[in-house]
DNA sequence: TATGAATGAGAATTCATTCAT
DNA sequence: GATGAATGAATTCTCATTCAT
């Protein structure tokens, strides 16, 4: 409608473009302020007031960029997901076994570490999963796959004698609830940066039975 | 015609000891009742009809053992903690400090695995402190006073040369978290007998850094 | 579960019948209430806190009585349709064709004089069928049996040469489109005693083709 | 802005005719689209939205053309009386009194059968004419007009033996109310074209007591 | 002129809590 | 003690209306 030929100047984009990216803004606005308020509340106790609000909206502007409560919680979960799927991801890792394993633990935990009100909406919904069908299956789809990434990692390291035999699925498993448990229980008022983080990242290192233990020792 | 005045004859004396037993029964089954529905629904989508009928009461008879939901939901949470106290117990295992860990972990293990509803009420609990102060309060004594014992255990086992040197407040925490994760996301349809707790007890020994490694692959 | 005997004496009734019977008048103070606002603004414009406050309650009662708007809606509509058949019974009329005709009108019309507002509720629906398509399908039923009913006593009074030949299913539709419409023009401040009615029976009676017109004319 | 003062010039004189008839189109698509929408809905339940939807436009632009949603409502039930009047004229019929009421009859019932929507609204604002005063009193004002021709027609016929004596008002009153009758029972599926249209005109002619029967069946 | 994003009043519905029976 | 009817605060969602573009 609007002509955009080979449009990059700012000026041009006007009209079309520039309507997009403030909807774009403003829905993110919107999700930004809902999930820290979703994990800290659930989703019963946290009125699209108190989001719009938050984000700096009337309560019916919620409703112009979100179909209704249930479709903004499900956002709010899954769209993350993207980015978090990134953050751990295995190929930027290089070297042997081993030592990808410590950068993705490092990555993980860090996320960990930056992101406890996702994390704690996550596990909210993971908690809840009959009530939240939706987002649990999306939530569980993406866990599943980094298991498997997982899995092959640890059957490389056990091959490279890096790792004890052992059951990769187990272990991942067993990695996968460590991550979780202890977005939980590490104080709350932690700093981001504080040591415990890196401590954790070592320990963890040990579910995967390092041959060399002085390795899981930091 | 409830008046016991005189009491002292065992039969009246029976009277009011069988009725404050009733009473006591019907107390706790209404706990049972609000304990899977408030781990399931958490706090604002679990009704109080809901759970009196799950009791098989009506719902104004709930307010005549708790004074409101508020009350309800802390009993929920804070009561069982005193079992749960029992069953992580220490005091009762035997051995030498590896040993000891080892019943201790499978101990608490097994109380994940039987206690699912009530381990989510839990952790909803503590994902969402901010909002349940009083019952994360308690919750949080209690893992802290696990925690000293368990601190005690693996200090014992790194002087006895059964586990690696190392934080061993840290590793309490790892371990305490890992305890946590694992109860969400093992498969929630999961036997409570299924041997994957098994191997979830065997690789959680890992984290604290056994020296004899072949301990820890069970 | 309570001992209700023989009991007719109302004391013994007490508890269970005593309880069904405010039950169900309150129950009718609502629809009572209900069916003039509905008449007057409609549906969307009545609301529930105003029906609830003309039957002297608070908006929530409401809702313990009927599932929610519609289902009120519906029973406004739907309920009064059995006093409404009783009203235009044929049965209790009697003499010859023309003679019960007569009857069946001065009943109809009467009825109509005086349920102003459930005849206007009735209208509503039937201008708004594709809305309120339960409400108009039972509405439409009772009008057919109705129209039944009509034909056949036309087709009487036919063959009784009382009535010219014709026919009778139209002159059904027409009388009942009749009775319809002059519930919408007849002075809405009329009263329900004014002689107005009188007339509208006497004209009415036309419709159906009387051979000694001396009838139609009072 | 609308002002043409100096126009005289055919060149600007078209132009400013041309955007006057613009203009007057599009405030004429809302109304089209708004009649059949209101007559379904009822006024609260037909969107501005909506509306403007069937008319091409965008909500906004409605509020270009009407001050609010009841003044578009009042114009949607009001400025269609005038065609309506036309169609209803007296002037047009000709021939004895007899034989002008059948005409008007006729275009009357033509009317109805063509203009079910519209017909449709006026009962809507007729049946809650508390509410919608306005557009009631116009709509009442023109029946009123249409019921002196047309008493003046009956006391013709009367006169003129064509019709057996009677009160006059009463007999008008009697048709108003059959004509806005039959909109509502004859089935609204019905096609415009159908004879029951023909048998309702004819039947509708024996409220007014035509001596000679035979003109009534037809 | 036309658009559609933003607003906020209003309405239905739920549910903890009270209280008469 | 036990029940469940009644209340009304709170919440989600809709939609007429305004206004910047």
């Amino acid at each position: 409608m609007t002509d955009q030929s080979v449009s990059s100047s700012p000026a041009v984009d006007s009209a079309g473009v520039r309507k997009a990216r403030i909807r774009e803004e403003r829905r993110q606005a919107i999700l930004d302020a809902a999930i820290p308020l979703f994990a800290a509340n659930g989703f019963s106790d946290t009125g699209i007031s108190e989001i719009a609000q938050a984000a700096g909206m009337s309560h019916g502007t919620v409703f112009l960029y979100f179909r209704n409560k249930e479709a903004l919680f499900f956002s709010a979960v899954v769209e993350p997901l993207r980015d978090m799927e990134r953050a751990f991801s295995f190929e930027e890792t290089e070297g042997r076994p081993l030592q990808r394993l410590q950068q993705v633990i490092a990555n993980h935990v860090r996320f960990v570490a930056h992101h406890r009100d996702y994390l704690r909406l996550v596990q909210y919904v993971l908690g809840h999963y009959e009530r939240f069908q939706d987002s649990a299956t999306e939530v569980l789809a993406q866990t599943e796959r980094y298991g498997e990434s997982l899995v092959a990692l640890i059957r490389d390291g056990q091959r490279a004698g890096q790792l004890v035999p052992g059951d990769a699925h187990a272990t991942a498993l067993a990695y996968l609830g460590y991550i979780n448990g202890i977005g939980l229980v590490v104080d709350v008022r932690g700093n981001q940066e504080s040591p415990i983080w890196d401590a954790m990242a070592g320990l963890g290192l040990r579910l995967f039975g390092p041959t060399n233990m002085s390795d899981g020792t930091k």
